[in-house]
Parts: C-alpha cells; structure tokens; sequence
DNA sequence: GTTGTGGAAAATCTCGAGAATAGAACATCA
DNA sequence: TGATGTTCTATTCTCGAGATTTTCCACAAC
C-alpha cells in the first residue's frame, strides 16, 4: 500500500486525507501520535499488541526517532505500557481495569459538572448549546457509525460540559480518562448490538444541564459514563468473552 | 537470571554523584528523565526555563534523541511544556496553577484515603507503620533538610497511605499532582521559613489514620496539603515575590 | 518427553549528522 | 527616526546506522 509519496523533510502538502484530518499538526511525531492514538482507539491496534519499532516506521512512513517519541507520548498517556528493553505494547483491556477508570471518573467528572452547571454562565451555556446541536446534527440520522466526526464532535461535547469551571488539571485528567473509557466503549459497541441510545443519553445530560438542574444533570451523566462497563459485564456474563490482550 | 552489571554504549564512568543515585535505572532515557525530573521538582531548572537540547547533552551525558526522549515523558508529566518548533521549557509555577491543583489533589487524595482506612486491612497498616517509622527515623533530627533520602521516603509515606484501596488510576494520577505539589513545597520552604512542622503534620496523619478515624484522617490529610498554599499566598501577600518565571 | 545449552536472528536503545525553521542582527529606504 | 526587508546564526526536528540486548529455535542430554 503505497499510501502518501512521503512527508519528510520537504513537502508541505499533505496529499494523504488521514494526514489531512489532523490538520492542525505541524511536526512528524505531533501526527504520528495523534494516528496511533486513533489506530488504539479505534481497535485497529489490539489490546496487548507489540508495536515494533521497525514495522510502525513502514506504515507510518517517518523514522525510528520520531516513532519512539511518539510512543513515549502514548506511554504517559497510558494508552501504551513499556517494558525496559522489551519494547512497546499497546496497554491492555481488563474488566477490572475499565471499572478502576470509571470510578474515578464519575467522581471527578461529576463533579467538575456541578461546578460547571453552578458556575458557568451564558458564554457556557452557549457554547454547550452549539456542541450539542453539532453533535446531534451526526447523531440524528440515527446511523451514528463511529464516524471520525462523530468522535470529535462527542469529545467536544463532553469537554465543553466540563468547561464552565476553570480548572485546568481537571480537564487534562479527564480528557485521559475519557480516551480510555473511548476504548472501551468501541469496544463493548461492536461486541453485542447493545441497542444503546447515545443520542438519548447525550439529550438527558444536555438538557438537565441547559435546565440548570445540577443534580439531575449528574445523575445522567453518571448513568452515561456506567453504561459501557455495564454493557461489557452483562456480555462477559452471556459468555461472550472479554478482551483478546495479545501477549 | 544474571543482574548484568551496566548497560550503556560507551561511558562505564559516571562521574556523577547524582547519576550513582538513581541506580535502579536500566535505560539511558530513564536516568535522564529522572535526573531532569528531579532537577525541575528541586528547583535546579527554574519555572520558565528553556531547555536547550544541546546544552542539556552534556550536561546529563547523552545524546539529543535520547534526551528528546526524556523531556517527551515530561511534558506528559506537565513538568515540562513544548511548543512547536521553538523546543522545550520548564513549565511555569503560578499561584493560580497551584491553586487549581490543590483543590483536585484533595478531592481525590482525601477519598482515596478515607477508602483506604475503610478497606485496608492488616498487611496495610503494617506496611503503613514501616513507611512512617522509616520517615520518622529521618525527620527526627529536625533538620529535615530536602535530603534526597526524606523525599523518597515522603512520596513513600503518602503513596503507601492511599494505596489500601487497590485502584491502579488513582494511585497513578495522584502520584502526578504529587509531584507538582512537592514542587511548589519545595519553593515554599526555602520562600519563607515557614516554621512549618512536616513531621508533626505526618504524624496528625499517621495516628489518625491507624486508629481508623476516618473523618479525622482525612481533615488531617486536606489541612496538610492546603498548607503548601496557604503558606505561599501567605508569603505573596507580605510581599515576597511570587514566581520568576524565566520567560 | 522434558529440560538445558548454544548461537543466530530480530528488536531495542543510542548516537551523530543533516534538513528545516525561528529569531536576531543588520542594512536599506521613506 | 521608524519601518521594512534580508542575511545569518542558533536550535529544533528528523533520519539512518551501529552497539547491545533479548528472543527464538535447533539440538543434545537426561
């Protein structure tokens, strides 16, 4: 597959319309780590998978360098786990691992929702209000096929619910735990039919939120973020198995 | 199994104190991140600072990919911050910054704790009393002194204080705004003399903590992180300048 | 059949140099 | 004098190759 003549060095147009999406990075390694970011994300980099070095740097056409210092970017965002000397592994999928994540993140996230709800003003709710017809333009056709924009649009909306109080870490911290709980929930998608209404679900935290009802707004968002390990414990107990961490 | 005794290209000498403590690294990357790590935390490399790769190789003995590496797993961290093209800097210390990081540092650390002395059973208070006897043993002299030997052996202490509940993320993230945090004590300390007690703090912790006084545990635990703040708007407001962040 | 052993192959970790970019110093002109 | 354009230097970003370590597999021994 000879994807994009090359990148390096010399051209600046971007020819590829991957490489195109994540427009805004300037250098090699920002876009390496924002495609391999994806490809985890997304599943096409199974859980527990070896990331050699030498066959990451074919498909993503730059050098060992600046792959490795993709890597480690990943590696701090705990999307990818390092072994000294044994190279990198694309970090693993547990049960217990995503009921860890969600704990901590109702707990954080529902709080920075009441802050928000409590604090923020009109500039928020209007802005709340764009990011959520946004989305629901994707959603309503009711095909949602985690399409790339979808993806963004979603994680524009969770970001700018959060986004009426101002606290930096808190954003930075949820924002990693939202791309691991973004993991699961592919996962737990394309594993049983679910039926799962997303767009519902988007709506009761929306309009609680707008409504100015802390407590109501809370409540659904936590529903929100239980859903996925809900999903997946209720398919692990219908025997369809877990997760496929390749060793 | 054998232990291998070193594992770098060519320099067997380290003629570095510094370099000899932090033996358990294996990697060259590893060591330079520690060693940067440290030197920002401690105040070596000031808030603000631009971190010039050139300079840095020789400083710590290794080469630009390798040190690129390094400073990629900090800005991750948050220690370090990067913007395209125009290289790396020291991330700056704000009063706000800390501000926001306290208030997260305590919702999550003082639940974690209260979990703890909840769920820990034996084998955790056991390994509880060993870490606080052990930072006893170097506080005591009451010349506590930023020695490297009192750093480790507080981290210690607060990590093995929240680690009765088994949550893998919150111990992960804490450890990050830990590490924040101790930078700002640390410039605190030597802002002002404080008078500041740390042992008598630990020790309010510690008690509480083992008699299983949840509640008094953790309004221990919060006035002991809010102290590092507090002192230092205290000092702001007399007058001593805030933070020179080198731009 | 199971367990060691040896050596080749593969992968990681590291370095130095070259290409691309930002910033400053300087010169030119209204 | 002030503004603008140009050269030049310093620094970042990137790559390929070499040194070191791990892994794998055949083969022998018990």
């Amino acid at each position: 597959m000879t994807r994009k003549p090359i990148a390096q060095h010399r051209l600046p147009e971007l020819s590829d319309a991957l490489a195109a999406a994540s427009e805004g990075s300037r250098t090699l390694t920002e876009r390496a780590y924002e495609q391999l970011r994806d490809d985890i994300i997304e599943g096409r980099l199974g859980p527990g998978e070896k990331l050699r070095v030498e066959h990451l740097k074919l498909r993503y056409q730059v050098g060992a360098g600046t792959l490795r210092e993709a890597l480690t970017r990943l590696v701090s965002d705990a999307l990818v786990v390092t072994e000294v000397q044994r190279g990198f592994f694309v970090a693993p999928m547990t049960i217990e691992d995503l009921a860890d994540l969600t704990e901590l993140r109702v707990q954080i996230e529902i709080n920075a929702l009441r802050e928000s709800v409590r604090q923020g003003g009109e500039p928020w709710r209007a802005q709340l209000r764009q990011a959520y017809e946004r989305l629901c333009a994707v959603e309503q056709p009711a095909q949602i096929q985690h399409s790339r924009e979808w993806e963004h649009l979603n994680a524009q909306f969770h970001e700018t619910l959060i986004s009426g109080q101002q606290s930096a870490w808190t954003q930075k911290l949820l924002r990693i735990l939202a791309r691991h709980g973004e993991r699961y929930r592919r996962h737990s998608m394309s594993l049983s039919q679910s039926g799962r209404d997303l767009h519902r679900e988007h709506q009761d935290i929306f309009e609680a939120a707008m409504a100015g009802n802390e407590l109501r707004a809370a409540l659904a968002l936590e529903a929100h973020i239980r859903a996925t390990p809900d999903l997946l414990r209720a398919a692990a107990q219908r025997g369809l198995g877990g997760f496929q961490n390749q060793a």
